[in-house]
DNA sequence: TTATACTTGCAACTCAGTTGATTTTCGATT
DNA sequence: AATCGAAAATCAACTGAGTTGCAAGTATAA
């Protein structure tokens, strides 16, 4: 998804060691034309290297903590993944209910909309996960 | 959230039997202002009478597939449910990071934004799930 | 009453994710 | 180059929400 990052660079800026694990992770997540679930993430690594499960759970939870990464809770028991860095804003995701893919959708403005989801005065709202649910073209093409 | 449903009548309508479990989680879902957690309801029917949690699993499970109640996947691993009768229709959610309770918002219009978020040509939008996270007012006072 | 389908319960399971303790690796210092 | 300490990775065992298969109970219709 965005291949212009320095990735070592980025995580010299968080302070973190350039592992090979750290940045196949990132380098995974760059290439992805959509959000992984951290299954994927761990045998895409694995394609490369021998690699514990624990030590990517990991990463990923530091990567989200830091905010270089988003989880996105899309359904059930399984988390996505996507790379938070600068070429990548926030934006909607579509999921298919037939094969339960994950698509990126473009950003939409939610100016006009912000203020009324802010819900009750005195919350603070920090970011809105917009999910569509549906049927996407390639699983409507078979049926 | 509803006391006008005639949940024995609701019941009826979709064919199904006016069980007492089946009544309690549509109870206790139609007075909770806010969005469930399975083990909530659960323990909430608990406190009336005995309950097997598979039971309350599959009551859920099917009053979803019926659409009688909608499946909120908020965080992680945990599902929350909310009514999704028609004095209750679909609403932006708010959750809280610190406390993770979740809110209900006022309900508000897609349309301008609805085109955007069908994504590819093709893709059939069924729903969409807004998400806003932050901290909500108790949680601001209290810090 | 009996046959039937529907509903609930129980025990055992699944599986994504987590924990804690141990070992390895890396970079700095001697 | 050897050594030391912190950061990183590993391993085995665990957690817990949700699921499965099957047996037992209960309501409805014939």
């Amino acid at each position: 998804m965005s291949d212009r990052c320095n990735f070592s660079r980025w995580l010299a800026l968080e302070g973190l060691r350039a592992t090979p694990v750290r940045l196949a992770v990132l380098e995974i997540l760059g290439e992805a034309p959509r959000a992984l679930r951290a299954q994927e993430i761990l045998e895409l690594i694995r394609a490369r290297r021998r690699v514990n499960k624990v030590t990517v759970y990991r990463i990923l939870e530091d990567f989200t903590r830091r905010g270089m990464v988003r989880k996105l809770s899309l359904e059930g028991r399984v988390n996505h993944f996507e790379l938070a860095c600068e070429h990548h804003p926030p934006h909607p995701h579509f999921q298919c209910q037939t094969c339960r893919e994950v698509q990126c959708l473009e950003p939409v403005a939610l100016n006009r909309i912000w203020t009324e989801l802010q819900g009750p005065v005195g919350n603070r709202a920090d970011h809105i996960d917009i999910k569509v649910e549906g049927v996407c073209h390639k699983c409507r093409d078979i049926s």
